[in-house]
DNA sequence: TTTATGGCTGTCA
DNA sequence: ATGACAGCCATAA
């Protein structure tokens, strides 16, 4: 079951709230997976047509967002956050300490 | 099988 | 804050 690895990483981004965010390394360890970041961004990457994945809402540990190949996208992704609330600075990074989605913590 | 690469992360200068 | 380095592990060739 090759898939199955993927699927618990999608149905972990399935699960960030609008507004919020979380990290490569945070989706892999709520993935059971702790250490495969990078394998987020592939699972990402490998993402199949159609899944309205929020991959948007996933984000670097520094708070920025990881350029793919694409090099408008990045844009893009800061634009979509934006549009649910998530505010992003003049360098394009967001503050973590705040948008940050906590699984445990209730949102306060 | 081995190598190279990558939407990462954490530490140190 | 930025840049360099070292871990980490899956996918592609």
């Amino acid at each position: 079951m090759v898939k199955d690895a993927y699927h618990d990483i999608y149905a972990v981004v399935r699960r960030i709230p609008r507004g919020r965010v979380a990290t490569y390394g945070q989706v892999a360890t709520l993935a059971g997976t702790p250490g495969h970041a990078r394998q987020v961004g592939y699972a990402l990457n490998a993402l199949p047509d159609g899944s309205r994945l929020p991959w948007h809402r996933v984000v670097n540990a520094r708070g920025g967002i990881s350029a793919r190949a694409e090099p408008g996208y990045v844009r893009v992704q800061q634009a979509m956050l934006e549009t649910e609330g998530v505010e992003f600075d003049a360098a394009g990074h967001l503050d973590l300490a705040r948008f940050r989605w906590r699984p445990h913590h209730h949102s306060t």
